[in-house]
DNA sequence: ATCTTTCGCTTAGTTTTCTAAGCTTTCAAT
DNA sequence: ATTGAAAGCTTAGAAAACTAAGCGAAAGAT
């Protein structure tokens, strides 16, 4: 019965981008805000919507005569998923060297590394406990 | 004229993975390998290895009759790969976002975050010039 | 009332990824 | 020389991902 683990696809991903960044959308307004970063034709949008809600990323809401759909989980926990993947399938879990990875990728800058610097600290806070 | 930018498939990678460990292996070697933690056909393994050989992602040397893969890029760089796709395609670019849903992910260890600390630490040093 | 536009639905097609069955070749043991 | 095992190659097809044409219904305009 569960079919919770529904991995957007690349296409998926840029659909629930939109709608993350709208908060919601019509197929419409989906649609105008692709195609300014890539060739896609409004009935492709419409159908991936349509499987998309099958698959229980998004929901709509009847508005007149069009729907306005809605993404059902946050940007914050699909991110967390897919980089979860990613740490597994790639880094082997290891938290590190994704962090190295990345920081080699791109050179941060001096605010970023402040903002880094202040999440490994809290991270540090929180697991003040745990020794072992 | 550049066909370089050959992200490997998931499955692909899975295979990289075994080579990146292994050094280097025989299409057996691979196989009885990836068969520990999924089920697979040696002659998949083996048809998979060549047309990754014509992507670029391996190649071969002969050793007797068989054929001995080497990874072509070494894991790091195609781990970095990925992950700045993922960078791209999720967080926008933006590192200390994807830290961050990293860290609130998985709880690094004490060792984890001194590691962590002293990579920042590095980046900090190494990008000192650069004040703007 | 008719026409036009705007919507969602259905359907079908392509491409990419993944899988594995057969086949041929090679080499060594008998 | 015959046979058997082990190797790679070819091929074909299933499954997933992606794309878009064409249809019908509904709302608004004339």
């Amino acid at each position: 019965m569960a079919k919770d683990s529904n991995q957007p696809t690349k296409r998926e991903l840029a659909i629930l981008k939109v709608l993350w960044d709208l908060g919601e959308g019509t197929v419409r307004q989906v649609y105008e805000r692709l195609r300014e970063e890539l060739p896609i034709v409004q009935n492709t949008v419409q159908a991936f919507l349509r499987t998309m809600e099958e698959k229980g990323l998004v929901t709509h809401r009847k508005d007149g005569r069009s729907f306005v759909y809605r993404p059902v989980a946050p940007k914050e926990a699909t991110s967390q998923q897919l980089l979860s993947g990613l740490l597994d399938r790639v880094f082997d879990g290891a938290m590190d060297q994704l962090v190295e990875s990345a920081l080699s990728l791109r050179k941060p800058s001096k605010d970023e590394l402040e903002r880094l610097r202040a999440l490994v600290d809290e991270a540090a806070r929180a697991g003040k406990g745990r020794s072992k």
